[in-house]
DNA sequence: ATAGGTGCAAATTCTTTGCTATTAA
DNA sequence: TTAATAGCAAAGAATTTGCACCTAT
């Protein structure tokens, strides 16, 4: 089987959370409170929060901090190459810590998100961009489905359904 | 070879506006002066317009048109099945007329977008969503990429760099 | 000490909408 | 005729930013 779906089980509440904060510190960003509660909250989601949510996870421990140091934290970090952006056609962007590649499958009816990897897809795109004269930098990429009667939610590996 | 380029020497000016018109009508869709602007402009158009650019086009045929009448049309030809919406990472929106199927590629360095089309590709995102109990309804991919040293424009095919 | 970060509110950007006048069918 | 549409300006939603005050390093 080529593509099999990941990122259900992995037990990261702890630990990925401060392997975040210390990558942020090896990256020597300042790490200031409002930083480390935000990379504690993103690096132990195990799914894909919009700001708001991050802001509204953030605020359950620390409520002092601000949407706008949200935005600008989700942005370092983003820069810094410790988080990856992404887009799943609501107008909000959701973030997830950049572990290992993987895409998406949205569930059109639900708006469940799944992961999945395949090499093979990275294989071919890889080639594809180098038939047009193009190393490949990175893709955008979202399969949108319904689910198969029958099988439908068997995939989610107890994904929380954002929303 | 897999992908090829495609989507750049098509002779589409007249052809295809008027045959984008056509369906609008076909669609059952009221012709206003309006929509027919519009509908010419993104139909004649061989790039991948946002709604401003979509606007200063249509303004310069009938200078009376507003800019809400490009977004309430842009969005009506795509609920219609007429339009596909694309999001390049720029903050806005991009459209293109549904016409063959087809993926994009951005060059990292200009922002240029070159289709392609690989069918191998399309079987295989089949077949990943059907492995994870899905029936593809669409996707989304857009390959981001940097020219290879020495045949770095050659795929772009005439293309106007968009900003 | 001090460069950099934070909160707050105001500003931007993209997009949608309420309302009245207009128009295609 | 008349329900749908256009224009305009105001409203929204997501995100960014100016500024005065704090705080890691």
């Amino acid at each position: 089987m080529a593509a099999q779906a990941a990122g259900a089980g992995q037990a990261m509440t702890d630990e990925a959370a401060r392997s975040l904060e210390e990558r942020c510190a090896a990256k020597g960003l300042r790490m200031t409170d409002q930083r480390r509660v935000i990379a504690r909250v993103i690096g132990g989601a195990d799914d894909h929060p919009d700001v708001e949510e991050i802001h509204r996870r953030a605020s359950a421990i620390d409520p002092g901090i601000s949407l706008a140091t949200v935005y600008r934290t989700v942005r370092l970090f983003e820069d810094s190459g410790l988080l990856s952006r992404h887009d799943f056609g609501d107008g909000r962007a959701r973030f997830e810590t950049l572990h290992h590649h993987h895409d998406h499958l949205i569930d059109i009816t639900t708006g469940a998100v799944i992961e999945f990897q395949d090499p093979a897809l990275h294989a071919l795109l890889r080639r594809i961009a180098d038939e047009l004269g193009f190393h490949l930098v990175k893709h955008r990429l979202e399969l949108i489905g319904r689910p198969i009667d029958g099988r439908a939610g068997g995939a989610n590996g107890g994904k929380r359904s954002p929303s």
